[in-house]
DNA sequence: CTGAAAGCGCTTACAG
DNA sequence: CTGAAAGCGCTTACAG
């Protein structure tokens, strides 16, 4: 690499003043920037981002945090989130983290990043929060409203003539789960009754993938209630639920409708096209970024809600008599 | 951030000493290093990594470029090479990139990232090599056969009375398309014709998602040749002449039969299942990383070939007479 | 307008 | 075994 000495030299400039013209920070005669500017380009040179976050203490480099790499609802929030970041300059890691491991989040700091960007659920959050850099997450600031949308999905299930809708948590209903709790008064809007023994608890472990989405189904099943539609809190959950229903030779829709929740990409080319949620996960992605910006800058902060929408596809039907 | 020299003043020594213990690079009296081991637990000291690359040279940080994230079979590769990174103290961004792009290359050298691992296929790759720190990519030491896994498929579709399968290339023709090669020797050795109409070259761009898929379907379609199963160059493409083909009223497989290639996970859950083939994505992200790793460390360099393998699913069935 | 100098937090010969 | 010192490539008051 050439460093900022060598462009000195040709340009016949102290050091200083490379630094100077390279990042516009005081005037300098134009006769010597143009000498410095050539020397630049003659030499290639780019400064070493290394040497000047040493000193700066900034690096410009942000982590994404995410539970489930394969998520491809991740993928989609890293894009919006890159798309911010790269126009401040900005370059952001994925890591996928086990929840609970401080330890890798200490090392993020030690590396200098600037901030940190928690992908997953923000019920997970907590625990890392006030260590080292600005940290941002969905729940603070960035909010995103399920209400109206797991309202218009049991709306369209009871006009479908469907009374008893079961869910698949994902998330531990003894934490912060608003969509749980957005979905209990859904049916109660609905003139329907909740019956507990629908509602299928996260494992501990906390997963949200096709496996647990198959497990929970598993579950389901087992009960022996009867129910005519079941909510996935993500649409991975309810892919895998949708396997163990056709595994034991129920149809769906027609013996089971079932929604899912975020709106993959992937979700047209199933069979039946699965019914979702949008939860814009690009916008999301770049508000987060936005707003860990600002957060670094110590800008004032914007404040940004996210409105899921209902997305009715082949996968609901009406119930059957 | 607590520095090293806090550690010095409350162990009481220098703070070469403090490096010296921390790295474990020098033989210490078992009480010194006590002492600073106490303080370093104490203050909880990190080393910043930012002053350490700056001395040493290395961030132990790579870069993974990809060409569409949203593809799930990078998440995969993803996977594997963090698995391989993380235990060697490494971190890896994913940067997903506009082929042609050079700018934000030599922006990654001057962020001293330490190696890049190229993703995409091999063919969009030369003219960044060379360019700063070193890379690698599927096409050195580490390289795909899809060979067998291309003439299994072939003579699967003839053994089920195919007579007319058509390719979309999803890489241009006339770049090293090892796969279309392979296709060529397959349709060969098993005594079929090879008929060009039935082969969709990529489009300029290079795209190899669903909608690349869905206008090489639609441009297969229009060409009115016969033709009764198609192999698409990735599993993306497949869903989205998928898609052209359900649309079209064709039906997938009694009409067509159609094969992918990664065997991405979700493909599982279609409806037909997709046939495809393995191309085991987190082996050969590990095996990059591996690599990458032993060419930062001027390692002897170890190769490594990975054999695709066809999986046949509901996707394919017996050709109509 | 320009530059000499201190300092960012480390590593690592070198000397004692 | 331990530490003083030079140096990594920059930024940025400060002085001229």
């Amino acid at each position: 690499m050439v460093t900022r000495k060598e462009v000195a030299e040709l340009a016949k400039v102290s050091e200083a003043t490379v630094s100077y013209v390279v990042n516009n920070t005081k005037n300098v005669t134009p006769e010597v920037r143009e000498r410095v500017l050539a020397a630049v380009h003659k030499l290639g040179y780019r400064p070493n981002m290394i040497a000047r976050s040493l000193v700066t203490k900034e690096t410009r480099h942000v982590a994404m945090l995410v539970d489930n790499l394969k998520n491809p609802y991740y993928c989609e929030i890293l894009e919006g989130a890159q798309s911010i970041a790269s126009e401040a300059g900005y370059i952001v890691s994925v890591l996928s983290i086990d929840v609970s491991n401080k330890k890798s989040v200490m090392e993020l700091a030690s590396r200098g990043v600037d901030g940190i960007i928690f992908a997953m659920g923000s019920e997970k959050v907590d625990n890392y929060l006030r260590i080292g850099p600005p940290c941002v997450y969905v729940g603070e600031n960035v909010y995103m409203s399920y209400q109206k949308a797991i309202d218009d999905m049991i709306g369209c299930l009871v006009e479908k003539g469907h009374r008893n809708v079961a869910m698949l948590c994902g998330i531990p209903l003894d934490q912060d789960n608003i969509r749980y709790q957005n979905f209990v008064e859904a049916i109660n809007n609905h003139g329907l009754n909740l019956n507990s023994r629908l509602i299928v608890d996260a494992c501990s472990g906390g997963r949200t993938d096709e496996a647990e989405g198959a497990r929970a189904m598993t579950e389901l099943l087992a009960r022996k209630e009867e129910f005519s539609a079941v909510y996935a809190i993500n649409d991975l959950m309810a892919m895998g639920a949708m396997r163990v229903l056709r595994e034991a030779g129920i149809q769906i829709p027609q013996d089971i409708s079932i929604i899912g929740c975020d709106n993959l990409s992937i979700l047209r080319y199933l069979s039946p096209t699965l019914s979702t949620m949008d939860v814009e996960a690009f916008h999301v992605g770049r508000s987060l970024m936005q707003l860990l910006i600002e957060k670094i800058k110590e800008e004032p902060l914007s404040s940004n809600t996210i409105d899921a929408s209902f997305i009715c596809r082949e996968s609901i039907t009406e119930a059957r008599k």
